[in-house]
DNA sequence: CTACACCCTGGAGTATAGTCCAGAGTCAAG
DNA sequence: CTTGACTCTGGACTATACTCCAGGGTGTAG
């Protein structure tokens, strides 16, 4: 198969697989006589992989650790578990900060909608602590 | 005050509101007559609100427009809740994500243990459609 | 006058995951 | 042989929010 045949069945685009080649994600392809970059199955489940991982969050820096493992006859699956359970760590991280963001704007909301109805040309958010221009001559 | 001294005071590097400056995020501060810049209340003022709707989420781009919302006479508020609402959309849509990946982590984990108790060498992450080198001899 | 801390400008560099491009070559069909 | 679709390489570009730097000037204490 060439590169776009390949990219189409993934849904990658052609330049994509280009970038993983030269940043190490799959080895260099086989070329033909002419230069074009030759692909069978296993590269085309190589870059399944990689997505399907990236789906999971993974950095493609993270991908290439994950793909030195397998072919390894050394357990693969207890790193790959240690990862994952990195990986949930992190999201579980981002989702608190979230959450709290989520709840400071809806505290900011709050004050702007009591504000809004009492007095509608002072806005709490941009006055805070008497914020006012400098220049304007009131 | 100079910059040094601005910087300190609200917590920021000197660098970030120099920068703030050629982004326009700041008007060009005045200067000293060897072209120090000289700053008042209403610039840290300023600073101190970057500072503060940076922390609930808005990019740089969007704290522009709020800034431009200051000082105008045209009830600033309703505008900064519609930006404050948005904000608030894209927070939840990212957390529906993020909540969406934390199940498929799990999952994978689950896979991954359940796996790792039967067949420790078979790494189901990794395998997935059986991946496998291609050079690999058996 | 010198030393030292501080400041100036403009530009380059950081990380991420690609995209887009020019200029050139390849390959199959007609 | 020509056309058209495809591919090659290397490099530049995108967004974000800064940081770091060189090479120079300023301001003040002693």
């Amino acid at each position: 198969m060439q590169i776009g045949v390949v990219a189409k069945k993934i849904g990658l685009s052609v330049d994509a697989i280009r970038f993983y080649e030269r940043n190490a994600l799959l080895p260099r392809a086989a070329r033909t006589e002419g230069g074009f970059r030759q692909y069978g199955e296993s590269e085309v489940e190589t870059l399944a992989f990689i997505r399907r991982v990236q789906g999971l969050g993974f950095k493609l820096r993270e991908i290439r650790g994950l793909l030195s493992l397998r072919g390894s006859r050394l357990q693969p699956c207890a790193p790959v578990r240690r990862r994952l359970e990195e990986k949930l760590v992190d999201v579980q991280q981002k989702l608190a900060d979230l959450q709290k963001l989520e709840h400071e704007l809806r505290v900011a909301l709050r004050r702007c909608n009591r504000e809004l109805r009492n007095q509608p040309a002072h806005c709490p958010i941009l006055r805070e602590t008497n914020a006012r221009k400098p220049e304007s001559a009131e």
